[in-house]
DNA sequence: GCTACGATCTGAACAGTGTATAGATCAATA
DNA sequence: TATTGATCTATACACTGTTCAGATCGTAGC
């Protein structure tokens, strides 16, 4: 007998065990693959399972249904995204049109380079807001954009929000969400009859239109 | 026998004939239905098809698949969102400051009465921008908003866009394409923690964030 | 060491989906 | 009147998400 103690590897060659070791993690890993691939839409619960090497019922014992694995992989984006969000506001020094300025560019990069995550994390139908923390973890990002505005409205961190400031907040906000949403789409390519993808959008169109963020009146 | 012609009604409550008769007209019906209902991705074809009262192969005869059926639903939408802006242009008068918030206004207004039409139009995996001239009608919404900020950047018709247009096209377009998403997929309610739906974010929401249109330089 | 338990996974099943195919029906034309 | 083409039905296939009974196996308790 094999007396070499032997964790079932993440991916071993050989049979594989009848306990997968490692399942969770390697579905959200998965998903994530098959969403870059074929689209949120063309997720499918049972071809994780395939990716994972387990049956069609396994998911079940560590995601609730499709939906919660999904959700799982929208949090972890946006934590990432948070994090990108947090390092490009604190790279930007103290000026608030600069704050606002490399949120923006952040926002839209992230995107850009995360297309599928994106979608998925700002759609109803394929997550769930209710899925552990992730509602919170959502915010999080938000706050990053508030405090900035806040800073841009002369207001102090504990200062309550204007409603003037409320308005650029979802001004700000909306510029670079919708740019995204029409990035992707590829509403504006056909719009200007430019090609060159995602490079156009970051480097061509995104500096042309984050030109015109909103500032305070 | 019954010597009066009847053409088959569009709902007969009579045996159905063989022959629906306008099939293609109320299976675009059935899907605006059910897309209202469910959201767009709890449209299934064999639903549409059940709705109308015919076969689920029935629906084959008049469009390609399931995305050719919403692309034709998208396509309608797209003629009455257009309408919408231009008819708001109009009643702007000449101010380009003036015509901007009001298609601005016409653009989320249209977004928040039609939410499931809305998001259909901008979905990929929904429908197929190849459909019919389903770009064409499209571009046509596009078009509307240009002229505006043509007129807005000192531009005349027959101008070529400057980048700097450009730029102020993509951030007026994105500012209230990112806000009727942002809306529609409940992030505003949430984030300002506020209630009231549909009316908030039109009464409230929109007119604040549209006082930070973005302005020529 | 042994046992029992709980977590994890399989295999099979069920209802529902989109779509293809062959054949039925029927209006309209020749 | 006969034929043709458009429209519809019935059936079938492969796929989906999810459930359920049972198999497997690490591990906690004895």
């Amino acid at each position: 007998m094999n007396s070499v103690k032997i964790k079932p590897a993440k991916k071993s060659k050989g049979k594989s065990p009848y306990h997968h070791g490692d399942l969770r993690k390697q579905l959200v890993e998965a998903a994530e693959e098959i969403i870059l691939e074929r689209g949120v839409d063309g997720f499918t619960l049972r071809e994780a399972a395939r990716r994972a090497g387990v049956s069609p019922a396994a998911p079940a014992h560590h995601f609730k249904d499709a939906k919660g694995l999904l959700s799982e992989v929208a949090l972890q984006g946006f934590q990432e995204f948070g994090d990108a969000l947090i390092a490009a506001d604190k790279r930007a020094g103290s000026d608030p049109q600069k704050r606002l300025y490399a949120q923006g560019l952040a926002y839209v990069t992230f995107a850009v380079n995360n297309p599928a995550r994106f979608q998925l994390m700002f759609s109803n139908s394929k997550c769930d807001m209710g899925y552990k923390n992730l509602a919170e973890v959502a915010d999080r990002s938000f706050n990053v954009l508030e405090s900035a505005v806040r800073a841009a409205s002369g207001l102090k961190p504990t200062d309550e929000m204007t409603p003037d400031a409320y308005g650029l907040l979802m001004a700000m906000w909306s510029l670079v969400h919708g740019f995204a949403h029409l990035g992707l789409g590829g509403q504006l390519d056909r719009a200007a009859k430019l090609r060159g993808g995602k490079n156009a959008i970051l480097k061509t169109f995104l500096p042309l239109m984050l030109q015109h963020i909103p500032a305070r009146k």
